[in-house]
RNA sequence: GGGGCGUUAGCUCAGUCGGUAGAGCAGCUGGCUUUUAACUAGUUGGUCCCGCGUUCGAGUCGCGGACGCCCCA
């Protein structure tokens, strides 16, 4: 919610009967006390004492000291149960008048559900089985002043939950666990890397000169030096200045923004693996990625076969490779091959299949979105798209065989793109060329067209060495590893629209 | 940008043909010393997303708008 909704003009009776409660705390002496520190996790206790009696617990009378949220309960009279819960998991307390005195349970009966409290006694389990901790001292230490969502249905608006993130991971399991797994995963990455002596690296949200994707930018203003500057959309042109200044594999883990339509696949902002690799080219990084993407299913799944919208996938399995050529004809059943490689025909196919064609697009442009059109949704099973139009990849080395394609490749899964590389273009003259192709298309409409970066081609005249890089989209990558429907169900506070 | 669906108590949701707004949970007042979404008796709580219109009368019908979700481009 945010800072200027009216949260306090329209103040329910059930927040206002908590601040009643918060002001007998303050009252009696410091309502936030911060002295406390906890013995144990929940989890850890069911791990350590899960197993064993009830009579045996009752003898040995294992001290412990628990803390969390209060999510259920259960008061009989003079003797209750409360289900707290911390960010290992939940556990519940047995709490008996006799026990803590009547002053304590007293002041234990104003306890709500969502108060931060502690219990402090031995490990029990009840008639029933359940592990619990048998209180002999309780403490508040956080009043909580607004009711929780349902205890039972939880909370299910998927607005909310995406505007107040902190009550759908407070109140839904499945949502915790996906953001368990995301930092996991790029946990999994980051180890990857840094084993295979990948240096990571941090490089600049806010450029003069965008760069390093076909990508229109966000921009903003800089008062001090008072010059417009860009949010990258990309840092491409970064990474591989550091390989030309010998940093020979870097890699960086961050957020690109781009300025386009919000959708369940697209953020504004979303988080990137980039890398660069020297002396390697864009078949070592398909093997690689094919090495990184089994690794890291079975890292956070325990296998590498897993189901994402009810389709089946296996990581473990060697990923599909095909030219863009070849999946344009495999994916569509009335285009041939010598319609592609004839640009009017390519022109005509385009229109048929619904592109918006633009007079200043050359022959491998059209290509790239009869391939956008036709091909990318249909693609389910992982595979490499290769051998992109050079047009549409101004900074991929140029194929040796036919300059007209480089070595390039997408991949591609369930309709999304999740990773995109190449051998890098480390040919100075010929970067300029291509940089200079973009700013013709920027000049003819295109917003989504490089900017002419001179510095970058200054490196690159200085000598970068034969290099392969490539881009991995994390969030993306976590929707298909947690069967997440919306990228913004992959991102902790996804963008939304301001509520009036 | 186009289409579909949704918005009712703190939360999850009903609401018939247009006739004075309902349930469960939470809360409040009680009962109950091993419960499991505890049980149990009673009870409080509403800008029906906003605006305009039709009507004797609108949560319900019409138009416009806001926000969200999904599908399509």
């Amino acid at each position: 919610m945010s800072d200027d909704q009216n949260t306090e003009v329209s103040e329910s009776e059930l927040i206002t009967l908590r601040k009643a409660k918060l002001e007998k705390l303050r009252e009696k002496g410091n309502a936030f006390p911060n002295d406390y520190r906890r013995e144990d996790f929940a989890e850890d206790l069911l791990l350590k004492h899960g197993q064993e009696t009830k009579d045996s617990l009752a003898e040995t009378a294992i001290h412990t000291s628990v803390a969390g949220r209060v999510m259920l309960r259960r008061a009989m009279g003079k003797a209750s149960f409360v289900t707290l819960q911390d960010m290992s998991g939940r556990i519940q307390a047995y709490i008996r008048q006799s026990d803590v005195g009547e002053d304590a349970y007293e002041a234990f009966k104003a306890w709500d559900i969502g108060d931060i409290v502690a219990v402090t006694g031995t490990v029990m389990k009840t008639n029933k089985g359940e592990l619990s901790v048998h209180a002999k001292e309780l403490r508040m230490l956080t009043k909580s002043l607004r009711p929780l969502p349902e205890k039972h249905a939880g909370l299910t608006d998927t607005e909310v939950r995406y505007r107040q993130r902190y009550l759908d991971i407070m109140m839904n399991a499945d949502s915790r666990e996906v953001f368990v797994k995301r930092a996991k995963i790029v946990d999994y990455i980051r180890r990857y890397f840094s084993e295979r002596q990948f240096m990571e690296v941090e490089t600049p949200m806010m450029l003069s000169t965008p760069g390093g994707a076909t990508a229109a930018p966000f921009m903003t203003h800089y008062n001090a030096l008072d010059i417009d500057m860009y949010l990258r959309v990309a840092p491409e042109l970064n990474l591989k200045r550091l390989v030309v200044g010998g940093f020979e594999r870097v890699f960086e883990i961050n957020r690109n923004f781009r300025n386009e339509g919000m959708s369940t696949k697209h953020s504004p902002e979303f988080t990137m693996l980039e890398f660069y690799w020297a002396y390697s080219d864009y078949n070592d990084l398909m093997d690689l990625t094919e090495e990184l993407f089994k690794g890291a299913a079975a890292h956070v799944l325990g296998t590498t076969q897993f189901s994402y919208k009810g389709t089946e996938l296996d990581f473990g399995l060697p990923f599909k490779r095909m030219t863009m050529a070849e999946a344009i004809l495999e994916y569509t059943d009335f285009i041939t091959a010598d319609q592609l490689n004839d640009e009017a025909e390519s022109r005509a196919l385009a229109k048929k299949l619904g592109v918006e064609l633009n007079d200043v697009w050359g022959h491998g442009k059209v290509v790239m979105e009869i391939f956008d059109a036709a091909v990318e949704d249909k693609i389910t099973q992982p595979v490499f798209i290769t051998q992109h139009p050079t047009e549409v990849s101004p900074l991929a080395r140029r194929n040796d065989l036919d300059g007209d394609i480089t070595d390039r490749f997408e991949l591609f899964c369930m309709g999304q793109e999740i990773a995109n590389g190449f051998s890098e273009l480390n040919d100075a003259e010929d970067q300029a060329e291509r940089f200079r192709k973009q700013v013709e298309a920027k000049d003819a409409g295109d917003d989504e067209a490089m900017h002419y970066d001179h510095d970058y081609v200054t490196a690159l005249e200085y000598g970068m060495p034969p290099t392969a890089g490539e881009g991995i989209g994390i969030d993306r990558l976590v929707m298909l590893l947690t069967d997440s429907a919306s990228i913004r169900d992959v991102v902790l506070f996804p963008r939304m629209r301001p509520k009036k």
